[in-house]
DNA sequence: GTCGTTGCAAACCATTTGCATTAAT
DNA sequence: ATTAATGCAAATGGTTTGCAACGAC
């Protein structure tokens, strides 16, 4: 639960920008998951704690606290999505249920020198997306065959 | 250019699949550019060759190409966006101008294993998303500083 | 001739914006 | 008091769909 008062507050403050009730709870829902919510998952949510709350809200605030470093955006094969997790990661994508998984960073400086060194661009950063089946669709997928035999 | 009898207009037939004009062309235009396309940008160009085509058309084959395996359907920031290269590879995204190419593909076997190996899943695929500042821009930010000296 | 495909227009849906009002500081 | 932020409703823009006409096979 993101305090009144405390860091989050003080560096939006510092940018001009107010830590109001919506945005304190649009926060809070999104680090409370690692689902990598869509906007309208946000907002469903957040009508629980606080019912008149609009969708352009939802969406004003996710934009800002994404541009203002609180959360991270992903373009997903299913629109927008929000990430309440800023540590470097990378993600898994079970291709069965679609469900994105996040992985701790792997180690691939390796890759990122040899890009730079091939083409001349500055590597910053980079991000690996792995594609699978994950550990519940594997389950089920051999429960499946077992109930067939 | 694809033409009317070939590998493409086989494999389409041998799913009661046709080879139209449109169908044909569209593939031409994506296959034609490392740029990842969007839609919109398909449809201009393809204009120029169909003046009569739709944006509707285009949308279709475009989803339907990318669904029997002949192009790659991605998902960035600014929408969806198509690859005609269905190699494997890599992508580098310029923070600058935003553009993004294409990067022959990293040895990651390493993390790939380990992240099967760290949470149970079986990761079939996977691709690595690069991040910083293409060559060009590189330059026009050094002739910047030098011009402003 | 069959039936997959097209063009057109309307529908859809996620996201954005204008504006009067509310609330954080 | 000031002005960022909100709720609401309307607008936007990319993508999809229904349907009669068309065209590949």
């Amino acid at each position: 639960m993101i305090p009144k008062r405390g860091p989050v507050a003080e560096t939006l403050r510092a940018r001009g920008l107010r830590l109001t009730e919506p945005r304190r709870l649009i926060l809070d829902v999104v680090r409370a998951t690692d689902a990598h919510p869509s906007a309208s998952t946000v907002y469903r949510q957040l009508r629980k704690r606080l019912p008149r709350v609009s969708l352009a809200t939802v969406y004003r605030n996710l934009r800002r606290l994404a541009a203002e470093g609180f959360l991270l955006e992903r373009a997903g094969m299913d629109g927008l999505r929000f990430d309440g997790n800023i540590e470097r990661h990378d993600h898994f994508t079970c291709l069965t249920c679609r469900r994105v998984f996040d992985v701790p960073p792997a180690q691939a400086l390796g890759p990122r020198r040899r890009v730079a060194i091939r083409t001349g661009f500055e590597v910053l950063d980079h991000r690996i997306e792995f594609y699978g089946v994950c550990a519940g669709c594997r389950r089920r997928r051999r429960d499946r065959r077992a109930a067939a035999v």
